[in-house]
DNA sequence: GCCCAGGGGATAG
DNA sequence: CTATCCCATGGG
């Protein structure tokens, strides 16, 4: 076990919590997951304790994003200033895109306990066996399951895409290559994915490809623009133009904050 | 039982 | 281009 004091603000509940990772779980005090095929300990008492490297966290909770500089070029106005103070420490999780993309496209029209469950059946059913758990499937193991078998496992109407997807990426579309990209050609290559939307596409590009300024619209976020901001048609272009390259800081911190107090 | 969920695709206008 | 409609499933 490793104890580390981050230099940085950081709130571990808030960020495993939020709706950006789907494959983690607390036991007590003690967040489990399985990253990058090896099951990661991690709790917070002051200090992290958990039974990973200092390089490992740096990388995966963006540990080298200079958080305060971040909250203040967001914090523009009284609403989203209640968010960063609730939610202060909250992080981006920088994830494996292939594992992102997977599970946002089984988030569609679906709710948080439910994506879990279905990631966790898939890594169940296509993952590897290790002596802790199951990997996440590898392209592979997913391009040439059956739309049976994957339906199984809970994905719905969802299964189709699923495995067209896979099959893509297996063919030679290589997801990390897209991280050098601008966002909007990274998006661009996306969206030509099928079960992969604006929405989607934006999520993967936040959460696993380094596209802080993507701004992931959903019904949450939606109501919180028309509510905070007044009526807006492209709740996408208003959250770049007005929270600025660190716009989906601000969208997570937003979408969090709205899920966890359901402010309607 | 009912409502709804971090949307996307197909189709019509 | 925008507006509807439908989609499987199970958590709350």
């Amino acid at each position: 076990m490793h104890h580390i004091q981050p230099e940085q603000p950081f709130h571990l509940d808030h960020t495993l919590d939020s709706g950006q990772v789907f494959r983690w779980h607390k036991n007590g005090h003690v967040w489990e997951g399985i990253v990058n095929g090896e099951l990661i300990q991690i709790s917070q008492n002051g200090s992290i304790h958990c039974n990973c490297n200092e390089g490992f966290l740096s990388t995966y909770f963006r540990l080298n994003d200079d958080l305060d500089t971040i909250l203040s070029s967001i914090d523009k106005d009284e609403n989203i200033h209640k968010a960063i103070t609730a939610l202060y420490g909250l992080r981006l999780v920088r994830q494996d895109p292939w594992e992102c993309l997977i599970s946002f496209i089984c988030s569609s029209f679906n709710n948080v306990p439910r994506i879990k469950l279905i990631v966790e059946n898939l890594s169940r059913e296509f993952g590897t066996q290790f002596h802790q758990g199951y990997t996440f499937p590898a392209p592979e193991a997913l391009a040439r399951a059956s739309v049976k078998e994957l339906r199984k496992c809970g994905l719905g109407y969802r299964d189709k895409y699923i495995l067209e997807t896979a099959q893509i990426i297996t063919s030679g579309l290589d997801l990390k290559k897209l991280k050098s990209l601008s966002y909007e050609k990274a998006k661009e290559t996306l969206l030509e994915l099928p079960g992969v939307g604006q929405k989607v596409a934006d999520c993967v590009c936040l959460f696993s490809l380094d596209k802080l300024e993507a701004f992931p619209c959903d019904v949450n976020i939606q109501k919180c623009v028309n509510r905070f901001y007044g009526p807006c048609t492209n709740v996408r272009a208003f959250g770049r133009e007005y929270f600025g390259e660190y716009a989906g800081y601000a969208n997570h911190y937003l979408f969090h904050y709205h899920r966890l107090y359901r402010t309607r």
